[in-house]
DNA sequence: TCTGGGGTCCTAGGACCC
DNA sequence: TCTGGGGTCCTAGGACCC
C-alpha cells in the first residue's frame, strides 16, 4: 500500500462559550448572546452568538463598543471553569475516532486521520477524500447528538489550512479541501484568514499592495521578508499547503522540558482595576494577591520558578515590564518582595495605574527534599493548600490581599 | 474599536565567559 | 591590554492566538 497523504482535521466548537451557556439555559436559545461581562465594566467580548455577529459584534470588542451595537443581547460573564469540563467532554469524544490527536485550545483541537482511509472505508464512499468527509461528519454530528454543542470541521494535509477551512465551513459544517488544491483554496480569502497573520502583518502586506493570501503566494520572497522576516518561507511553504501536519501526542504543556531538564511554559495572572488606582496600599495589596495565584498554581504544579516578571500597564495604556532571575521558588513570601521592588523601579511615571501582572517563567521540578530543612514556608504552604483545597481557594489570604479582597 | 486574561514564540542588545 | 569571535544567559518588548 502507497503511503497516504496526511489528513489533518482541524476540530473547532461553534462559538463555544455562547453554546455552553444555552445548553445550561434554554431560553437563550435563539437570543442574541454576548459572554465577556456587563455592559459598562472594563472588558471584551469573549464570545458572541451569530444574531450579535450580525449586528457587527466580533470577539475582542469592547463591551462598550458592543453595547453601541447590541444594547439589546443577553451579556454574561465568562465561566472558564464551566467550559473547561465541556470542552473534556467533546476531546475525549473525538479521541475515540483516533489515536493521535493534540489540544490546540479550550475550543479547537488538530485530529490526524492519516492512513485512517482503509478503517473507515465504505463501498458507498467515492474515495478516500469521501470517507474521512463521512467520518468526519459522523464526529461533529455525534457532538451536537450527545453532547449538544455545534462544532464544524476543516480537513487538508497540513494544519494551517485545515485551520483556515474549519473556518470557512462555520457554523456546523465540514470541509475538506482536496491534497492539490490548497494553494487555489486560499488564494481569494483575505490575508488576515491564514494563522499567524495577525494585524500588524496585515497592514504592512496591505501598505505592499498585497490584499489576498494568492497575492502574497505570488510575491517576491525578498518582499515578504520585510514583513514576515525569519518566518517567510514557512509562511510560503503553508500558502503552497506545504505546511506542518505532525501532530504531538498528548501532553501538558507544562510536562514538556527541554534538554536542560527546564518545565516550558509560564504562568501568569494579570488585573484590570475596575478603575484606575494610585494608593499605593490598593497596588501592594493588588500584587500580593497575584502573587498568592500564581505560587499557588506552581504548587499545584509541581513546579517552581526561576524568572518573574511583573507587568504594568499605566492609565494611557502604556505597557512595560520588568524582569528578574531569582532562587527558583513558588512562595509568595518569597516572591512579593521582589515583585514589589519591581514595581517601585518600574513605575517612574506619576500616572494611575491600569492593571497589574505576575507571571513565572523558567519553571523546574520542585524539589522537596533540597527545600525541607532551610523552608519553614512548605509546611505553611501545604497547610495553606490543603485547606484551600477544602474549603475554596479565597479561604485563606495574606494579610495584603485580603485587605484588597474585602475592599472590591 | 478607548482596548481582558491566559498563553506561546521570536527578536535583539548587553553582559559575561572562553 | 588599542582587541576577534562564538556561545549563552538575562532582560525588555512585541506579534500572535483563542
Amino acid at each position: 500500500m502507497a503511503l497516504s497523504k496526511p489528513r489533518i482535521c482541524c476540530l473547532d466548537l461553534d462559538t463555544f462559550f455562547v453554546s455552553v451557556e444555552r445548553l445550561l439555559d434554554p431560553s437563550l436559545q435563539g437570543k442574541p448572546v454576548i459572554v465577556g461581562g456587563r455592559p459598562g465594566q472594563r472588558g471584551v467580548v469573549t464570545a458572541a452568538s451569530y444574531e450579535v455577529r450580525a449586528l457587527g459584534v466580533r470577539s475582542g470588542m469592547s463591551l462598550t463598543a458592543a453595547y453601541q451595537l447590541a444594547p439589546n443581547a443577553v451579556y454574561l460573564p465568562t465561566r472558564h471553569g464551566v467550559y473547561g469540563t465541556y470542552a473534556e467532554r467533546v476531546r475525549e469524544l473525538a479521541q475515540g475516532y483516533t489515536p493521535l490527536s493534540q489540544v490546540a485550545s479550550i475550543d479547537e483541537m488538530f485530529l490526524d486521520f492519516s492512513g485512517c482511509e482503509n478503517l473507515y472505508a465504505r463501498p458507498e464512499d467515492a474515495d478516500a477524500d469521501a470517507t474521512i468527509d463521512r467520518v468526519v461528519r459522523l464526529l461533529t454530528d455525534e457532538i451536537q447528538t450527545r453532547i449538544g454543542l455545534p462544532a464544524s470541521a476543516g480537513i487538508a494535509t497540513s494544519r494551517s489550512v485545515a485551520k483556515v477551512a474549519s473556518g470557512r465551513a462555520k457554523p456546523r459544517g465540514v470541509l475538506l479541501v482536496a491534497a492539490g488544491q490548497e494553494a487555489a483554496f486560499l488564494a481569494p480569502l483575505p490575508v488576515r484568514k491564514f494563522p499567524g497573520i495577525g494585524p500588524v502583518a496585515e497592514r504592512k502586506l496591505h501598505a505592499l499592495g498585497l490584499t489576498t493570501l494568492g497575492e502574497v503566494a505570488a510575491a517576491p520572497s525578498g518582499l515578504l521578508r520585510r514583513v514576515f522576516g525569519a518566518w517567510t518561507a514557512s509562511i510560503q511553504r503553508g500558502l503552497r499547503g506545504q505546511g506542518a501536519h505532525e501532530i504531538a501526542r498528548e501532553r501538558p504543556a507544562f510536562q514538556e522540558h527541554d534538554p536542560e531538564g527546564l518545565w516550558l511554559g509560564s504562568i501568569s495572572n494579570e488585573r484590570t482595576f475596575r478603575e484606575d488606582v494610585r494608593d499605593p496600599s490598593c497596588i501592594a495589596a493588588m500584587l500580593c494577591s497575584l502573587c498568592e495565584r500564581v505560587c499557588y498554581r506552581a504548587r499545584k504544579r509541581g513546579v517552581r520558578a526561576r524568572t518573574v516578571t511583573l507587568k504594568l500597564r499605566y492609565a494611557d495604556f502604556q505597557t512595560l515590564s520588568r524582569s528578574r532571575s531569582i532562587t527558583p521558588t513558588s512562595s509568595e513570601l518569597e516572591l512579593f518582595p521582589v515583585v514589589h521592588e519591581l514595581f517601585v523601579r518600574a513605575r517612574t511615571r506619576r500616572r494611575a495605574i491600569r492593571l497589574l501582572g505576575v507571571a513565572l517563567s523558567n519553571l523546574g521540578p520542585y524539589d522537596a527534599q533540597l527545600r525541607l530543612f532551610d523552608d519553614d514556608d512548605a509546611a505553611l504552604h501545604g497547610a495553606i493548600d490543603t485547606l484551600r483545597k477544602r474549603f475554596g481557594y479565597d479561604a485563606l489570604h495574606l494579610a495584603l490581599s485580603a485587605e484588597r479582597a474585602r475592599r472590591s
